[in-house]
DNA sequence: TTAAACAAGCGCAAGCATAT
DNA sequence: ATATGCTTGCGCTTGTTTAA
């Protein structure tokens, strides 16, 4: 079976973007990009654009159209979870590294009840020959990663943030031991991002290495935000607060490291932040550095951790006059929204006051 | 051009495995 | 024993291909 190539005439994409009326997902709809990969990386030829097929185009012995309203988002969220689905699927597997099938529906069809389309999605990349996902089980509970063929599949897709692919390695190994959690605890953040319109979920490139005079720093993660600002985020669960700061001074490192290049007349040489994250005026500063406490057994709470760590960092001399550093708990988080108020900013004169993503204070 | 055959996707429900 | 999560099988619908 499988690798039938896509019917002869394909029902040309067409611009789904302007059409999705009918079902218009709200804020949390994901990226149209991924969709139309979704086209290109399933196996079979399928048959639904982005944008729900006209009524009917799905199962309904009740003949067609107009019927209820109350039978429309199914049907759609329906349409929407055919085939494509399983692209997105393996898109975002691909960039985040793990993932529970719970975390893929939450990002992927938030408006769906039951996981059961991402599930069959997941079944059938697993099916391929070879595997584009994988899986491990544990504790009623099922991690999903992707295999090398998966990642290259999705990095032939284009859709890829440059950074992803090569953690592989370690991406299947984390599915295997105790990273698990944190990277799910990841994954948690990622969507609370998603759900508050702060990020989309593709915008999230997975452990870019950075270099600094004293080794690359490696953020858990970066996040471009909806305004085309950058942060850097850290999911702690239970790391030292001796390890905490150092990851301060290794942020601070990469700040401070010298430009690279030679430049020109016309254009001075950049730091490597500057060249990544300023954009081409320079005209942003240091992204702000964002750490994200998670729970962990046999640790203690993650406010209360959070609260030992802004004791230790006030003090931490680049956190007072060059960077912007706050924290949040995944509890906090994933209750109230990436986009509201739950960020606390450290340093000295910031007191217990959360403040939302958009108030936080540039960096100098 | 039309109708039959085939392939694929979907929802639903039952059954299985594992943790509490 | 119960609850939760996952897999699998079944029947239905829709889209595509092929032959008359």
């Amino acid at each position: 079976m499988t690798t039938a190539p896509t019917p002869p005439t394909p029902p040309a994409p067409t611009d789904t973007a302007a059409t999705a009326s009918p079902t218009a997902g709200p804020a949390v709809s994901p990226a149209p990009s991924p969709a139309a990969i979704g086209r290109r990386l399933s196996v079979v030829a399928d048959q639904t654009p982005d944008s729900p097929a006209p009524a009917g185009c799905n199962s309904s012995s009740e003949s067609t159209d107009v019927l209820g309203e109350a039978s429309r988002p199914r049907k759609a969220a329906a349409a929407k979870a055919g085939a494509d689905i399983r692209g997105e699927v393996l898109l975002t597997l691909a960039q985040l590294r793990l993932a529970t099938p719970r975390q893929l529906k939450a990002l992927l069809l938030p408006r769906q009840q039951g996981t059961d389309h991402v599930r069959r999605a997941l079944r059938n990349l697993l099916a391929e020959s070879p595997a584009l996902v994988g899986r491990t089980n544990r504790a009623q509970q099922s991690y999903w990663y992707c295999t090398p063929a998966g990642l290259a599949e999705a990095a032939a897709s284009g859709e890829l943030a440059p950074t992803t692919g090569r953690t592989t390695g370690k991406r299947i190994a984390a599915s295997k031991t105790g990273l698990r959690e944190h990277s799910l605890a990841l994954v948690d953040t990622v969507i609370a991002f998603h759900r508050a319109g702060a990020a989309d979920f593709a915008d999230w490139p997975v452990e870019g290495a950075h270099p600094t005079p004293a080794g690359n720093l490696i953020p858990d993660g970066v996040v471009l935000l909806a305004d085309g600002a950058s942060a850097f985020m850290e999911i702690d669960r239970t790391m030292s607060y001796a390890r905490l700061i150092a990851k301060l001074e290794r942020y601070d490192a990469y700040r401070n490291a010298p430009a690279s290049g030679r430049g020109n007349a016309a254009r001075p040489p950049r730091s490597h932040w500057q060249e990544t994250y300023a954009g081409p005026p320079l005209q942003r500063s240091f992204p702000p550095v964002l750490f994200v406490f998670a729970p962990a057994p046999r640790r203690a709470a993650p406010d209360t951790r959070e609260a030992v760590f802004h004791e230790r960092a006030r003090n931490v001399a680049s956190v007072n006059y060059k960077l912007t550093v706050a924290t949040t708990t995944v509890p906090l988080l994933t209750k109230t929204g990436a986009g509201k108020a739950v960020w606390r900013i450290v340093g000295k004169g910031h007191g217990e006051e959360h403040r939302t993503l958009a108030t936080l204070p540039k960096a100098r």
